[in-house]
DNA sequence: AAATACCCGACTGAATTAGTCGGAAAAAAT
DNA sequence: ATTTTTTCCGACTAATTCAGTCGGGTATTT
């Protein structure tokens, strides 16, 4: 598995999209205000994340990004893997040559753990983290702290 | 979750002590050949395998290491831990300032996450992994190239 | 004494990460 | 029309981390 900053920070965006949208598109300068993740790194983040069908985007003013999908079709997995390109816990990237063209006596044990892995962020959707109390919280905050900017 | 090369190796490398170990003492040149990881890189490994209690050393001809602990009590987690040195899927490593000195709007969701790996590699302890089919697959395989080096 | 094997800090090249920069193109507002 | 806002997109870069080497030690056995 592969869990870097790239993909927290397209989750965190993502989640930020889903709560906001209500409004029309959300522009990045107000994600980027509102999660403290810079302008220009998440316009790389949302190329990426359009790329693969997860949103769509409006040029011009007034325009910004909306979800392509219901939020509760979009997983969590789903993003982590359009920005990340994949989400393997392997060294050979599930090709069994990790040792001398062959599997490595541990090869089968990181598959199981990628497969566990997949699961469990393919098994949450934005839906889900928007009823989360602990987002509905941060959240509530961030809104707050961006108005009186 | 930090899961690199690194910890893959002391896996690896403890899997094949465990398979072993019944012969007396396993040198590190041993493990090198068997498992093709180069002998240095593995002295690295092991310095911190044995400072973290999971394996005993003894030099001289006829050293090398054994098992600190039974292989049942020693998980696939307490070594990605002992060489890694951290086993957490945060950004902020667990202290809740991931931004602004506030928790991210994914904290949670990381945390949750890091609970989730280290809970499955806590339940796989060397005597599972040595049980495996797989393993005993690959390790007749490397036992048998070995006799013929 | 010689050989074997661990011990251990320091070093290094390569890759990756986490961004930045500069500008183009589209759309809306004025 | 022009300006402003916003996305689009490739190229670049500093810092970090990884994966691994190097050089010498020390302990133990033969």
């Amino acid at each position: 598995m592969r869990l870097t900053t790239k993909g927290r920070y397209a989750v965190t965006a993502m989640l930020d999209l889903a709560l906001h949208e209500g409004f029309g598109p959300v522009n990045l300068t107000e994600i980027s205000k509102r999660q403290g993740i810079s302008l220009a790194y998440l316009e790389q983040l949302f190329l990426r994340l359009r790329k693969e069908g997860l949103i769509a985007s409006s040029r011009g003013p007034g325009g910004g990004y909306r979800l392509q999908q219901s939020r509760s079709d979009i997983s969590v997995a789903d993003v982590i893997r359009a920005v990340d390109e994949q989400v393997d816990a392997t060294r050979c990237g599930g090709h069994r040559n990790c040792q001398a063209d062959e599997r490595c006596l541990t090869h089968d044990l990181w598959e199981d753990l990628s497969t566990h892995i997949t699961d469990f962020l393919s098994d949450i959707s934005l839906s889900d983290l928007v009823q989360r109390s602990s987002v509905k919280q941060v959240s509530a905050r961030q809104d707050h702290v961006l108005v009186r900017m």
